[in-house]
DNA sequence: CATTGCATGTCGTCG
DNA sequence: CGACGACGTGCAATG
């Protein structure tokens, strides 16, 4: 990992073309060659960058180049396509440099995977007598998140987000849609189950006679193991 | 802008809880406060941030921490949430600083909005004789990307995406659902037009009666602009 | 201010 | 390796 602050001007050539005129800007160069280059602001996207794999190759500056002050020139290009990124360096400001080794990684805990989870082990949210008929129930599309039955014995389909936008509702209409072909089955209820569901969303799915559930992820995680309380 | 290189642990909690355990890694420090924890690989992406408006501070170790090797301990706090992320800083290694100021900021060229107007331009693109009626033309949902009509005088639906995916189908899907709410308009045609379609995307699209349409991003700016062909 | 749709999205998972 | 969906998505344009 090496760090620069230096007054820098960059072009990227790729997917699209994007400019960035001189001013002092931190570039980080990554151990396997990727570029980021950040302003002291954003959020923690850079104004410009490479990912990996790529190749960082340094030069000197043309001599048009040098007349409008830059010293050298540094080039990265993708191994695989013909993304480029071109900085030129105006002025070196700060350097440190320092090999950072293989990091142990992240680890996560209590995203979607879990809100899903934690209703299939908490069927009755979804009212009175509901039983539990399995989770990823597998169809042509993909999997529905949770097949259940209400007391009635009809079958309840489920879709669980932890932001309910109305991209959902499509994805559970389309569950519904091919699982209304087959007979079988017999009477279909779809319940989009999410922590926040908006306006839209929930407009959508309830002119579809889709139910909406706001889980309560705290309540939730709460009722399952209660020492989480305490945190 | 400060950076740090630092053996440190992290943990985040917020929307999820994530921990990193010590290592040495890259650490950001923004003008705004905002906080970046970044390895030596992995792409532009953090391995752990926290976005503006944000504080951060620095406080000395519990004894706990202390004998667990921690010198000293940052936690930035996000100013209309309950984020934090807590480092813990175990060895300070290199450091340094500088006023960047505020940057002139990124100019960008050749996007979907790009696609958008060449296919306009060459709206022929979408069968001989096809006329554009205007590009953005307004609905209750929003504006659909380019309305034309075909040689038989039938409304033509066009939805542009530079990657094709059922999203963008959906999107479409609803634009012609309502736009067939209204019978002065006539039978209306759905074109779905991306640089690429994916697979399910177009399958969807054709179950639907929807046409899809493959564009030639370099064609169609060679056909606008015969100098760009030299690039 | 909330909503919407795009992104050089990035990242994991699964076929 | 490609397709697909989730993301602490971020981000700007817009009503």
């Amino acid at each position: 990992m090496r760090a620069v602050i230096a007054r820098c001007s960059v072009d990227y050539s790729g997917r699209l073309n994007a400019h960035l005129a001189p001013a002092v800007r931190l570039i980080l160069v990554k151990a396997d060659g990727s570029v980021l280059v950040h302003a002291d602001g954003g959020s923690y996207k850079p104004l410009n960058w490479m990912s990996p794999p790529c190749k960082l190759t340094e030069g000197p500056a043309s001599s048009a180049e040098s007349a409008d002050g830059v010293t050298c020139v540094w080039t990265v290009r993708h191994n695989k396509s013909e993304d480029t990124l071109t900085i030129r360096i105006h002025e070196l400001i700060a350097e440190m440099s320092h090999d950072l080794g293989v990091d142990p990684g992240l680890v996560k805990d209590g995203v979607e995977a879990h809100l899903q989870e934690l209703l299939a082990d908490q069927i009755e949210l979804l009212g009175p007598g509901h039983r539990l008929v399995r989770r990823e129930y597998p169809t042509a599309i993909g999997p529905v998140d949770i097949v259940a039955r209400d007391p009635s014995g009809g079958m309840v389909v489920v879709e669980v987000k932890r932001r309910g936008e109305i991209d959902g509702v499509e994805q559970l209409t389309r569950y519904l849609d091919i699982l209304r072909r087959d007979p079988m089955l017999g009477q279909l209820t779809g319940v989009f189950a999410a922590q926040e569901i908006k306006p839209q969303a929930k407009v959508l799915a309830e002119s579809r006679g889709i139910r909406t559930l706001n889980l309560d992820y705290a309540a939730m995680r709460g009722a399952e193991d209660p020492t989480a309380r305490l945190f």
